[in-house]
DNA sequence: TGATTTGCAACAATTGATGTTGCGTGATAG
DNA sequence: CTATCACGCAACATCAATTGTTGCAAATCA
């Protein structure tokens, strides 16, 4: 397997998610995410049950946020996708009989752990609204390049 | 895929072929990995490029530790097998044109790369001489308690 | 009633490490 | 000199998890 994009799609879009007036369909989204509907709501079910966003069938439903973006961490989102893995690295086998095996796994997890610590610490201290005001900025100054016009979607 | 368990391997034969008086032979490295001499041939073949083993063909051949295991760092061997990559969560799309895509990449790639900064980090400061004397007091422990007998491989 | 939209199950596609087979090459023993 | 041993390498199969896709049921609203 590739990259699993999972955390970044759902930031993606609950950022959109935010500046749009009016539920966000799994249509839109897969859109704006160059995938499918099915995938959207698969992985926005995650987001759903753990109380971050809300879903109406039918006319005029859709996703629709269920907290300020102030509100939502990155790491809130991370657990809510169902806290993937994190390293593509890893031991051979976890709990092995070979004490060489047994001590070599010892020092990579220690390692790994601290990083993995770090990550986490870090997911936890980004707000979602932090996000959007770097893409107010982003924009802003894609604005004064005379790069984009105004009111043009991102 | 699961995990990317050729560091983890490679550091745990290693240790082994240190132990060993005389050449290490694939045969041999694959069945302390529980795998195939070919895949062992595969992935030491970077090491031997790299300068920290020798390979011998013929009668009496195999692997050979060209290094000290205290001259040889877990950081030397992360990249003599090619610098995996190292996480299994990224971005959708690295290079996006959605600038608020780039703004959640941007924050994520920020944490990623503190992270793997200090894993890096970590896995320069660490010897296989360091593993290697783990494994003796490990060695040593287990010898204390009766639970293994002295000279019975490990 | 019909159109819209989510919910969910089932299955295919993709990707990269890992597993496997086969053959060539070099080295050593006898 | 021949047989055996062991690495080198190419080619292909296997596996696992996300992602992609299809189909259908259920709910909502005009």
């Amino acid at each position: 397997m590739q990259l699993d994009a999972r955390l970044s799609r759902m930031l993606h879009i609950l950022i959109h998610m935010d500046r749009l007036d009016g539920p966000m369909t799994s249509e839109l989204a897969a859109q704006m995410l160059r995938t499918n509907p099915v995938v959207v709501r698969r992985t926005m079910a995650g987001l759903r049950d753990a109380g971050y966003v809300r879903s109406e069938k039918g006319h005029g439903g859709g996703w629709t946020l269920a907290r300020p973006l102030d509100a939502i961490r990155i790491l809130d989102i991370y657990r809510a996708v169902g806290e993937p893995r994190i390293f593509s690295i890893g031991p051979a086998d976890p709990d092995p009989q070979c004490l060489v095996e047994q001590a070599v796994n010892a020092s990579m997890a220690a390692a790994m752990q601290e990083a993995e610590a770090m990550l986490i610490a870090r997911l936890g201290q980004v707000t979602l609204a932090q996000i959007a005001a770097d893409f107010d900025q982003r924009y802003a100054a894609l604005l004064a390049t005379g790069a984009i016009e105004p009111l043009t979607g991102h």
